[in-house]
DNA sequence: AATACTGTACCGGCTGGACGGTACAGTCAG
DNA sequence: CTGACTGTACCGTCCAGCCGGTACAGTATT
C-alpha cells in the first residue's frame, strides 16, 4: 500500500483508457497495452475483467473517502462538518491531476455490470446517513449533498456544469447553508486563483 | 406522430431492454424479439445501434422538455417557475407507466459512445440558462435544479435515493428555495398520497 | 381488366471481427 | 527453486451489419 506497484499501474491505465477513449474501448489489450504490460500479466493480477472493473470502483471509494475525513478532520466547527466536507471533497477532487478520473470505474461497471458499483452504493448510503444527521437541519444538509452529487454528475456525463466565478458563487452559497464560514479560503495559498474552478466539460470520453 | 407506429415500439422495446436487463444486453436480436420483430425489420428504421440509441436519446429529451413545458404552463406566478417546473419534472416522471426508464438511452449512450448523448447535452445547457434566468437569486435557483438533478442521478445509477417522507421533506424545502407556494398539491387527487415517493432503487439494471 | 413495374415494410440467415478467457513455454530476480 | 511476470497462440462466443429474399399495396401501361 506504499509505493506504486504494478497493480496500481494496471489500474490507473484502465482509468486513463476509460477518461481518454471511453468505456466501450476498455478491453484486457487495451489496458495491458496502455500499461506496457503483457494480457498475461494483467490477468494474473485481475482474474477477470470484473474483477478489474471491482478494483476500480473500490479504488474511487477508497479515495473519496480519505478526501472526506481529510477535509472533515481539518474543520473544527462540529456542526455541519460532514456535508462541508462532502461538498468540498466532491466539488474539487483530492488529487488534481487524477482530475475527476476517479469516477471511471462506476461508468465502467454501469456499462458492464451494475452490480459491480455496489461497493460503492453502500459507501454512498452511509455517506447520506452522515450528511443527514449531522447537526443541520436535516432537508438542507441533504439538498446540499445533492447539489454536490448534481455537479459530480455533470462533470461525470460531460454535461455542461457551471463553471467559473457562478460555480464559486454556488459553492459560497452552498457552503453557507452547511453552517460553514463565508471565507473558507484561510488555508489557501492563492497561488492558484481559480483553482477552484474546473475549465470545461470533461472533454474525455470519445468513441 | 398521432398513434404509436412500429417505430415507436421499437423504441420501447429497448427501454425495456435496458431497464430489465441491463445496458449490456442492449443488442439488436434482443430488441427486434422483445418487439416481436426481426433483425432486419429493426435496422430498416435505425439503420445502425447507433441511431437506434440516438433515437433513445432524442426521445427522453424531448419527452422531458414536454413535461417540463407543460409543468411550468399549470404554474402562473413568473418568478422561479422553471425552476419548479424543473425541480418537478426531474423528481416524478410524468408518465407513471415509464417510471424513470427515460435515462435509458443516456445510459445506453455513455456505455457504447458518449457523443451519441450530445443532443441532451445542449437541451441541459439550455434548461440551466433559463433555471439561472428565472427570477431567482441566481445560486439559489441553481441550487434547486443541482439538487434535483443528484436526485434523478441517484435513481438512474440505483444509488439509495432519498425516499418517503424524507425526500418529500427535500422537496418542499426545494420548492420553496424556489419561490413556490408550500401547498402545490392543489390539482393533485391525492388518491396516491405517497405517489411522490419512488419505493426503491431502481432494482433493474442486472446482467 | 389484366399485366408489369415500383417502392415500402419487413424477414432471417450469414459472416467477419472483436473480445474475454485459457494455456503454456519461457525469462529473470532474489 | 520459486514467484512474478512476459509473449503468443488459440478457442468459443457474441454481435453488428449485410444481403438476398418475400409480401404487398399502389400505379402505370396496354
Amino acid at each position: 500500500m506504499s509505493r506504486p506497484t504494478r497493480h496500481d499501474h494496471l489500474l490507473a491505465a484502465a482509468e486513463r483508457i476509460v477518461r481518454r477513449d471511453g468505456v466501450g474501448r476498455l478491453t484486457l489489450d487495451a489496458v495491458a497495452v496502455e500499461a506496457g504490460a503483457s494480457k498475461g500479466g494483467l490477468l494474473y493480477h485481475f482474474a477477470s475483467r470484473d474483477a478489474l472493473i471491482t478494483a476500480m470502483v473500490e479504488r474511487h471509494a477508497t479515495a473519496f473517502s480519505a478526501s472526506l475525513e481529510a477535509s472533515m478532520a481539518a474543520d473544527p466547527a462540529p456542526p455541519g462538518r460532514w456535508t462541508r466536507a462532502y461538498l468540498r471533497s466532491s466539488a474539487s477532487p483530492a488529487d488534481p491531476g487524477d482530475g475527476d478520473a476517479a469516477a471511471t470505474g462506476l461508468l465502467a461497471a454501469m456499462a458492464s455490470n451494475p452490480a459491480l458499483a455496489d461497493p460503492l452504493r453502500e459507501q454512498y448510503a452511509a455517506w447520506r446517513e452522515r450528511v443527514a444527521d449531522d447537526g443541520l437541519p436535516e432537508a438542507d444538509a441533504m439538498i446540499v449533498a445533492l447539489a454536490a452529487d448534481g455537479l459530480w454528475m455533470a462533470d461525470l456525463l460531460g454535461f455542461a456544469a457551471p463553471a467559473g466565478a457562478q460555480r464559486r458563487r454556488i459553492l459560497a452559497r452552498l457552503l453557507e447553508m452547511a453552517g460553514g464560514s463565508d471565507h473558507p479560503d484561510h488555508s489557501r495559498p492563492s497561488a492558484a486563483p481559480a483553482a477552484t474552478t474546473r475549465a470545461e466539460a470533461p472533454a474525455s470520453l470519445r468513441r
